[in-house]
DNA sequence: AACACATCCTGACTGC
DNA sequence: TGCAGTCAGGATGTGT
């Protein structure tokens, strides 16, 4: 499921492919990817036609591409299976793409989405508090972050992350640890998978409440949290399901480096024991039950 | 503010 | 073989 790599694997594809080139049409195979947009498809299309993307700046596992209309952008969310795909207009229909977009250049972005969690809008940009919105290197600042964009946190590879401000708040939470690696306005970009591998990583098991975690440990957790972004952004993602790629329609790399999510019943890295997968808050969380026990007393 | 829970959605898989 | 049921889970909204 796309997470801050994969969405970064796909940012700078999109950097690199569809950026200021006009767009010359829109084809809308099924407008419940727009249903984040206001004005629908019609509305979409007619803003959209004629119109450029400036950049490709990202913000967790949100992607924003800012048009050469003052002050808007158009945000893309991958959800749980969406995929931005960019092809040459005369390349095979593919199945599951919701929406093309066909460009001067002669390349078509295709938003593929299985599962229709994912969307795509036109929203308008407003003010940051800091240096930049978000992650997009190859461009000038960005300081504008769309309005639907602006309640999500800073995560943990952008240089303005407060690791200090993260820790407070954890104080404070007596829900388990993962519940809030999870929760987007604390710290966004991880999902089941990165929040599984960070954990296991640091020995924390997933359901530790995190009031009861010492500075220290949080410290610890949030440099694995950091690391596995980091590894799994340089190997292009992972592509666990098939329902991840990049834009070129290729799997990433990273999931040969997992040892907690999708292992159950396979031999911990460290100890040997079966990983196992227990049902929790309507997610699956794999964890070690020997490197990963719940403390009864502060964790250190 | 934090928490708990329901909702959205389709295809792959399981069991009878 | 076929059909019904279950599962996968990110973001959001509601109620407490």
């Amino acid at each position: 499921m796309p997470e801050l790599p994969e969405a970064e694997t796909v940012r700078r594809g999109l950097a690199e492919t569809v950026l200021d080139s006009p767009i010359q049409s829109i084809e809308v195979f099924d407008s419940r990817c727009l249903k984040k947009h206001p004005g629908g498809e019609q509305d979409f299309s007619s803003i959209l036609t004629g119109k450029k993307f400036l950049s490709a700046v990202r913000r967790g596992k949100f992607i924003w591409l800012p048009i050469d209309v003052e002050g808007f952008a158009m945000v893309m969310h991958l959800g749980m299976s969406g995929q931005a795909l960019v092809r040459t207009q005369d390349y095979e229909h593919e199945k599951q793409v919701r929406l093309h977009m066909n460009l001067e250049n002669g390349l078509q972005l295709r938003f593929s989405d299985q599962r229709l969690f994912g969307s795509l809008m036109i929203d308008q940009l407003g003010p940051v508090e800091g240096k930049s919105a978000g992650y997009s290197p190859e461009s000038k600042v960005s300081t504008e972050i769309p309005m639907s964009v602006s309640h999500i946190a800073r995560d943990p590879l952008d240089p303005e992350f407060d690791l200090a401000k993260v820790r407070k708040k954890l104080k404070n939470r007596t829900a388990g640890i993962k519940h809030a690696l999870l929760d987007q306005q604390l710290v966004s970009g991880i999902g089941n998978i990165y929040a599984d591998e960070s954990l296991w990583r640091a020995r924390v098991h997933f359901n530790q409440p995190a009031h009861s975690i010492s500075t220290k440990k949080l410290n610890e957790l949030f440099g694995h949290v950091t690391e596995v972004l980091e590894e799994a952004v340089a190997q292009g993602g992972t592509s666990f399901d098939e329902q991840y790629k990049n834009i070129n329609g290729q799997s990433g790399y990273f999931a040969q480096n997992l040892h907690a999510y999708g292992q159950t019943g396979k031999p911990c890295g460290r100890c040997g024991r079966a990983i196992q997968r227990q049902s929790w808050q309507n997610r699956g969380s794999h964890f070690c039950p020997s490197c990963q026990r719940i403390r009864k007393q502060k964790l250190k």
